[in-house]
Formats: C-alpha cells, structure tokens, sequence
DNA sequence: AATAATTTGTTGCATTTGCAACAATATTAT
DNA sequence: ATAATATTGTTGCAAATGCAACAAATTATT
C-alpha cells in the first residue's frame, strides 16, 4: 500500500493522523479540565465502553480500549474506587472471568460529562462542512479497519 | 461544530481518529522491532523532521513533534548520543539557543530508514484506494489545522 | 493420569510522558 | 536604575504506559 509518495515519513498519512490524535486527546483533557470534570478523558471513554457493552470482562473490555490487560485493570480500579463501576466474578466459556456494570452514580457522572463535553464541543468553529466530516469518518473506519488487520495486538 | 450526532463518545470521529492513530503507533512500532532498527520510531520522527529544518532550535522543534521542551531535549540527549545529531550554542532574536544538525551517520542512518520502512509499508495490503487516501489525508489536515487553533500547546 | 498449553487477571519494573519549578539571559515597565 | 515579565533549556517528580513474569484455573496433549 503506498501511503506517501513523498521521501519523509512526516509527511505520510500515518504521522498527520498521530499528530491530529494529539490535538485530539490534549484538546479533550483541557476540556475535562476547564469543565472540572470529576474524571479524566480516559476513564470516561472507558465508562462510555463499559456502558455500551454492559457486563463486559476486563480483557474483551481492554481489546476494545486497546489498552494491555494490566492498564485496563489499574483504569478500573479507580472506576471501582469512585463508585462509578462494579465488578463481579462470573464465567465466560467455562473460564473464571471478572465482569463489570455501571453503578447508578457511573451512569449519572457519564450522562453529564457527555451532556458537557458536547456542548463544549458544538461551541467549537467548524472547520469541516458537516459533508465533510462523514466522508472523514467513512475513509478513516476503512483505513482502521484495514490496519487492524496489520498489528498484532496482543491483548 | 457537530462532530457527532451518536450520544456517545466513543463513538465521535475524535476518539475513531484517535484509535487509528494507536493503530499506526503499534504498527510502526512492531515493524521498527522487526526490522531491527538501531532507533525508535519516536527517534526517527525526531530525526525526519530536524533534517527537514536544519540548524532548528529545540524550542522550535518541540513545537513541530508536538512535545514538550523537556521530553524533547532528552530525545535530542539521546540522538546526540548515538551520534545522529550534533547541537550547538546559537542565537534567535538574540537569545540564546541550542541548534542541531544532523550528523554523516544521522543522514545515513535517516535514509536508511526511510528505505526500509517505506519498502514494508509498501508491502501491506492496499485497504485504501489512491483517491481515498488522498481525500483522506486532505480532510485530516483541515482538521489538524481546525483543531490546532483551539488547543493551547503551551510550549 | 500426568504433563503441557491456554485463558484471565495481577504484580512489579523500566520507559515514557506531563507538568511545575528553576537557572540564565534578555526585554519591558515603572 | 530597578523590578517585573518573557524566552529557552534543564531538573525532578508524579502519573501513565508497555511488557515480562506470575498465579489460578481450564483445556489439550501424550
């Protein structure tokens, strides 16, 4: 797959897409700042995964956040300590697993940052016509979901 | 700006962005170990950029990898250590800087690099059409460059 | 039946990152 | 002239990340 046809990496699809990831998650943690949020950028994701995909054990959980199975588990626990997450033990094929549910207090604290983070959001300028923005999102699934294929997760 | 009509985050273009850009790091980081590079990924980036802007100050430089000053400056400790790059005391509108240039082994070792990364990428599947990743990458830089403005970069 | 391999989660450690504080120097304000 | 502010780079420390090794339990192999 040719991804530059130009001779420095810098200019490949793969470094703009890195550094557009960093403007991305410096932008979102200013926010959860700025709003006081009562949690980081990261946990949040993590409670709106668990949130779609209730009862999930910690390693199917780490493989959708695509983080290794001792950060998901660290991530956790302050979601435990908050009060924002329960776990239980439970089986998955036979084997012991710990699973985990949204707590009345998680799911409050996740409506709300949701409810802020997108006024935040849609305050912002826009600086893709709204044509645009789900032709990004199309490609960049593809481009996803092809890289996937590549990368050897080892979760 | 509406970036996503889903109610939930993880289902917005910037965490798809942001996921897709774990994905590249992974990647290269995996193709770098295979290939037995004598340098990071991260390295290598820091050293594709420096031949780009020759006799840049570090300063400048973090601006452009997007970190901060002091992870930039034990990056460069590091390059000047294997002898990739040498730094020099200097002046920009009359203060005092340290430049760097890239050493005959930094050259040698930047394009070496290049070749061989270049080579495997070009070995991967094509997942994406020409046209869908050059639409790709223009849509991701207006949104670099949209994002850029709203985030405070403190460097 | 005994051993080896696999799955899930945890612990520990080395590396990386982010941030605040500092030193040194130059510019601006009072 | 003196004090305050700004720029550049470094040091040090806290938090996050990545990875190897381990424990416990199940499944597969011999």
């Amino acid at each position: 797959m040719k991804i530059a046809q130009d001779k420095h990496y810098i200019n490949s699809l793969y470094y703009k897409i890195e550094q557009t990831a960093k403007y991305c998650r410096y932008l979102g943690n200013q926010v959860f700042q700025k709003l006081n949020m009562p949690l980081s950028l990261e946990e949040f994701a993590t409670l709106d995964t668990i949130s779609l995909y209730d009862e999930i054990c910690q390693r199917d959980l780490a493989k959708l956040i695509l983080k290794d199975r001792p950060s998901t588990g660290r991530i956790l626990n302050t979601l435990e300590d908050k009060n924002y997450i329960t776990r239980f033990a439970d089986t998955k094929n036979n084997r012991l697993v710990r699973k985990m549910k949204l707590t009345k207090e998680g799911k409050t604290v996740l409506e709300r940052a949701t409810k802020l983070l997108k006024e935040y959001m849609n305050n912002l300028p826009e600086f893709l016509s709204q044509a645009d923005i789900e032709q990004l999102e199309a490609s960049i699934i593809k481009f996803k979901q092809g890289l996937e294929k590549e990368v050897e997760m080892n979760i």
